[in-house]
Order: structure tokens, then C-alpha cells, then sequence
DNA sequence: ACATTATTAGAGTTATTACTCTAGAGTGCA
DNA sequence: TGCACTCTAGAGTAATAACTCTAATAATGT
């Protein structure tokens, strides 16, 4: 492995562990067994690294909100959305949960990230066409538009919401299934739209996916 | 004014300006006419104004949630509600903004915040447990708890979402109206569940929060 | 008036952290 | 072998920011 995937490859799991801020470069050079020299030989500065980073999450995201060929779409096309999405929320857990101060300062990658929010909205509102071509949910265009931004809001704020409120002061981390817990509001925000038809099945669905309360509450 | 009342009004003010991050008991002391000496004389820490920030916004938004005694919920009590929540998000709108960073290493504040978030749950819930006895909208005892919980969710992330999708990078400021954007979603959340005999009416209010859409697209 | 306490100034300290600079080691090639 | 280029080490720098320390000044009570 090139040293520069490398760099890319730890920074990444040093993110996601500690949160972007945590990680000083110096840091990262020395999970490395590597100079600080090294490191900004290869990049030529942490934003760099970071924005890196954005390209390769974007990339996923991208190709994980494309509508089938041919087909209509089923229930099982709208579980595997949400579990890829929220795959890669996990893979890329540190990029929401601080978001603003990432994009502070960082013209091209705000400028990316707008992009990327309105393409994963239009993306979004051709899945939920899809829903609704498919007779899965009934809902109107205007509608959707609304929708689709809950969507969003709710999937990029569920680390942070998790992260503010978690029990244990410091000691518990979140693990890959109270982000997951996540879906369960997902599928909350659709639920209304359900035709009479597949609201039991979507409903069973959304069983899988109820958060223990021992995350959150107190008892 | 109380020094120490000052520098709570200054640092309000700075924070919401420019985020508390980018101010420094430095910046705040000198914005005041005032050594730093002087402004730790009367906070031990940054972080202990920070906590009494905090304080009062816990209290008005606590106010801000009630119930009314000995009558039903009407389609003015909710849009009140609305209207009380975004305005509290407005006048201490750093607060939400960089939450995670506010509690890290804070256990007395993040003890104090997972309280705030269960009680405000609890007094959502109660809100929508009236608007259902008041016949406005219709839904389960089941669904009620995950819809107040996108509500939170959409309330608290509505500043940092425009923050990170503003159109012009670094120059336009955030805006009231642009924030009180945010009711419209929140009627949108709730729209599915309102009986056809209000149905209308809330409709009609909800078009006055359309947002602008000049705020988030290139166009 | 005087002692005591509360308040303020402001220079200075300490820790942190992103980043630089120079020198040297490895590698491929003529 | 020698030359050029790539890669790496690691000490060092500069900026920042939270916070401390001492001494001076105001306020207050007796």
C-alpha cells in the first residue's frame, strides 16, 4: 500500500474513532510510525486529506442512491437504500458530525458539498417517484420535495443526535447498530405515505429497526 | 449591568455572530473594554459561560412548551409554538450549532443537556397528544414518539443545515426568516396526520413559511 | 480615616498544533 | 560509479488561545 493511501486509509479510521478535531497531523504521523514531514510531503496540508476523503464518501453516496434499470422498484430495493446509506454514514462518521467546521474557510470543498447535498436530493425525490410509481407509497410531488429534505436532515444529524445524547458520559461509544437506529426514524418520516397495501410488510420492516431505549434513556 | 451580566449579553451576542468557537475570552474581553484578568475574575472558565447560556435557554424554552390549563389546543397555540421555538433557536443559535463540541469533556452541561432532551421530548409529546384530543391531527400513541423526535432532530439541525448549504460562501448571514424556514418543515412532518377538517387551515399556514429558494440554489 | 474586600488591568505563561526546513536515505538508471 | 529524483526523518517555528499572576484601584463598612 502507497504510503499516501495510507495516510488516507488512518486518517480515516483516527476521524471516525476520535472525531476530525481530536486528530492533529502530529497525531496521525505517529499512529503512522511516520515523520510529520513525511505526511506533509504527501499532502500538503490536513484540509487536503479531509477533502480526500469527501471525494471518496461522495463517490459512495452517489452510487448508492441510483434508481434500477427497467424495473419498478420493490421493498427490498427501499431497505437495502437505507442500509447502504446508513453503511456509509458509519464508514464516514466523522464528516456530519462536524460538518460546519469542516466547510469553514474551505470554499471548494463547501462548494462541493452544496453540490452534493442537491444532487442527493434529487436522487432522493426519484426514489420516492419510484415508491410511488411503484404503488408503495402515495404522496404527492410537492410533497416529496419536503420529504426528501427530512430525509437528509435526519440521516446527516443522527450521529451528532446519537453523540449528544448518549447515556454514559465519554466511556460507551456508538456502535454500527445504534447508527442504525437511525432507519427507524427514516421509515417514521415515510410511514404516513404508505399505501394500504404494503403498510403492513413496511411496518415489519421498521420492527427490525426500534431503538433500545437503554441507548437513550436513564432506566 | 452587572460586569458579569455583560460579559453573558456579550458573549450571546458574540457567539451567535461568529460561532463560539472563533471567539476567544480574548476577543470577548476586549469587545467589552475589559482585561481578560477582569473576565475570569467573574467566570472560572470559558466554559462556565458557556454553562450559563445554557441555563437560559433550557428556562425559556421550557417556558416556551406548556401546555395551556383547562382548555383545548388550538391551531394558534400550535403555530405559537412554532413560532416560540425558532425565535429561542434565533437568540441562541450558536448553541445547537456546534453541540457536540460544547459537551466534549463537559459532563455537568452534557448531563444537563440529555435532561433538557428528554423533558422537551416529553412536553412534544404531551403537544401532540393535544393537538390529537383537540381532533387536529390523527395518529397513534406509538407514532407520536418517533414524530416529536424528527421534530427535534429538524429543529436543532435547521441552523447548521443552512450554515453548510448557504449559497454565497463566507459573506451572507443567516437570517430570522431564513431560520423560521424551518417551520415550514416541521409543518411538513406533521402535514400526513392532520384530519381532513383542519387540513385546509394548516395548509394555509404552513405557506407562509415556504422557504425561498434562492437561499439554498444556484439559481 | 482606615482596614477590608471587591474589582480591574495587563503583561505573561503554557500548551497546543498546523506546518516548515534541512539534511539524509533509498532507488532507478546511464 | 555517479547522478537525479523520490521519499523520509525529526527538530524547529509561528500562531493561537485559554488562562494566571501581581499589583493597582475602587467600593464598603466601622
Amino acid at each position: 500500500m502507497k504510503t499516501r493511501d495510507r495516510i488516507l486509509a488512518a486518517a480515516l479510521e483516527l476521524f471516525n474513532q476520535q472525531g476530525e478535531r481530536k486528530v492533529t497531523t502530529n497525531h496521525l504521523a505517529a499512529h503512522l510510525n511516520m515523520s510529520p514531514g513525511n505526511l506533509y510531503y504527501h499532502f500538503k496540508n490536513k484540509q487536503e486529506i479531509i477533502y480526500e476523503l469527501f471525494l471518496t464518501y461522495e463517490k459512495t453516496v452517489d452510487g448508492n442512491l441510483d434508481l434500477p434499470e427497467g424495473r419498478m422498484l420493490t421493498l427490498e430495493d427501499k431497505l437495502n437504500y437505507l442500509q447502504k446509506i446508513f453503511q456509509g454514514l458509519w464508514e464516514y462518521r466523522f464528516m456530519h458530525r462536524d460538518m460546519e467546521h469542516l466547510l469553514l474557510g474551505e470554499e471548494r470543498l463547501h462548494a462541493r458539498y452544496r453540490d452534493f447535498f442537491r444532487r442527493s436530493q434529487q436522487k432522493t425525490e426519484a426514489i420516492y417517484e419510484g415508491l410511488r410509481d411503484a404503488n408503495i407509497i402515495d404522496i404527492g410531488q410537492r410533497e416529496i420535495e419536503g420529504l426528501a429534505l427530512n430525509t437528509w436532515i435526519v440521516v446527516t444529524s443522527w450521529y451528532s443526535f446519537l453523540q449528544c445524547n448518549l447515556l454514559s458520559y465519554g466511556e460507551e461509544d456508538i456502535t454500527l447498530d445504534m447508527l442504525k437506529g437511525g432507519i427507524y426514524q427514516i421509515f417514521q418520516l415515510e410511514r404516513p405515505y404508505l399505501t394500504e397495501q404494503y403498510r403492513a410488510q413496511v411496518q415489519a420492516m421498521q420492527e427490525a429497526f426500534i431503538p433500545r431505549p437503554s441507548w437513550l434513556s436513564s432506566q
